[in-house]
DNA sequence: TGACTAACAGATATTGAAATCTGTCAGCGA
DNA sequence: TCGCTGACAGATTTCAATATCTGTTAGTCA
C-alpha cells in the first residue's frame, strides 16, 4: 500500500484540461498545472517539450474523444446518402454541444485552429478521409457520381465549414439554423447523387 | 475665389479611410481624423453620432465600392449556371485581391464582420438577393430545379463561406485553392441543376 | 541511473499612475 | 441661426516598474 503515484503524460493531460477549464486559456500556466499535480513545473517539461505542445496534446485528446462517434458512422454499412447526411449532422451537433457545454475547452480549440496548428490540420484531414470513405461507398453503390472522392469530400467539408469551424460559433444560435442546414445538405447531396432517370 | 471648404460626411469618410490605412484599425482615433481635416474632433461628431457609426459608414462605402461588379453580373442576361459561376468566382477574387492590396481596410472589415454588425449583415443580405436573382433566372430558363430560390441562394452563400468570409483569409494562399474552388463550385452547380436526361 | 527539484535568465504579463481618447455641451463668431 | 470650437467628465490606452512565467540546467535523492 501507500503506493507511489508516478507522473505520466496522461495524468499531466488530465490536470491540464482541468486547469484550462478552471482558469481559461488565457490565464492557465504550466506552473498551475504543476501545482495541481503537486510537482515542480520542471517535471512537466520532462514529458512535454513546451507549453504549446502540451496545449496541442490536450486539444488532440479532446478532439479525438469528441469526434469518436463520427468514425463509427463512417465505417458503418447502409446507403451512403443517409450515412453522409447523418455524419454531417452529427459533426455539426457535436461542435454545437461542445460550445455550449465546454466553452473553455472550445476556446482553446478555437485558438489552436486559428494558428495553422499541425494537430488541428491532421485532425481535419482525418475527418475528410472519413467523408471520402462514405462517398466512395456511395460510388460503389451507384448512388453517387463523383470523379474524385477525396476532392469531393474536401468540397463537402469546405461547404459545411460555417457549421463546424469554431470561427463561426457565434452564429450557431441563429433560429434559422436548422432550416439553413437542411437546405445546404440537400443541395450537397443532390450535387453528389447520380442522375436517376 | 478662396472658396470656403465645407465639412461634409463624404470628406470625413474620405479622411477616415486614409487615417485607417495610415495608422491601422487599432490606432486610428477620431482625433486623428479631425486633425487630418484640420477641424476639432467635436465637428466630426456633428456628422456621425459615434466612432462606431463612423467606422461602419466607412466599411459600407468600401464594401459597396468593392462589390459593385457583382451587381452587374447579377443583373446581366445569359445562362444562369455560367452567371452564377462567374458571380461566385468574382466575389472570391474581389475578397482575395482586397486582402492583398488593402490589408488595413480589410482588417477593419474583419473586425466589423466579427461583431454582428448591422452594416455587414445588411450587405450580406444584399449579396444573397443577387444570388437568389440569378437562381430564379435559372429556374425560369429551366436549367435549375429549386423549390425556394432564396433558401438555395443562402445555401450557396453558406457553402462558399470559406472563400469569402474574412475569418478564413489566412487560408487563401493555399496552393490547392483553385482546385478546391473548382470542385466546390462544380458540386454546387450540379446540386442546383435540373436533371437533364 | 533516472526521476525530480531548485535556481536561474530572458520573455511575458500585470499593475497603477499618467496620458489620451470619446462623447457632450455651453458659448463664440459669421 | 448655424456650424464650429474648446473645455470637460468618464472611459480607455499607454508606459514603465514589478511580478510572474517559460524553458534550461546543475545538482539532489532514492
Amino acid at each position: 500500500m501507500n503506493e507511489v503515484v508516478v507522473l505520466t503524460p496522461e495524468r499531466i493531460l488530465e490536470a491540464t484540461e482541468d486547469v484550462l477549464r478552471r482558469f481559461g486559456l488565457a490565464k492557465a500556466t504550466v506552473v498551475d498545472v504543476a501545482r495541481a499535480l503537486d510537482v515542480s513545473h520542471g517535471s512537466v517539461y520532462r514529458h512535454f517539450p513546451s507549453k504549446a505542445s502540451l496545449r496541442q496534446a490536450v486539444a488532440k485528446r479532446w478532439l479525438d474523444r469528441a469526434n469518436a462517434p463520427l468514425a463509427e458512422i463512417a465505417e458503418a454499412d447502409g446507403p451512403a446518402p443517409e450515412r453522409l447526411d447523418k455524419w454531417l449532422r452529427t459533426m455539426i451537433e457535436i461542435k454545437y454541444s461542445k460550445v455550449c457545454e465546454d466553452p473553455e475547452m472550445f476556446r482553446t480549440y478555437l485558438a489552436l485552429a486559428q494558428d495553422a496548428c499541425e494537430v488541428v490540420k491532421a485532425h481535419k484531414e482525418l475527418l475528410v478521409e472519413q467523408v471520402a470513405h462514405i462517398i466512395s461507398d456511395g460510388v460503389k453503390q451507384g448512388v453517387f457520381e463523383v470523379a474524385d472522392a477525396k476532392a469531393a469530400a474536401r468540397a463537402v467539408f469546405d461547404a459545411t465549414v460555417r457549421y463546424h469551424h469554431p470561427a463561426h460559433s457565434d452564429e450557431w444560435n441563429d433560429p434559422a439554423k436548422p432550416a439553413r442546414i437542411d437546405a445546404l445538405l440537400a443541395l450537397l447531396l443532390k450535387g453528389l447523387e447520380a442522375c436517376k432517370r
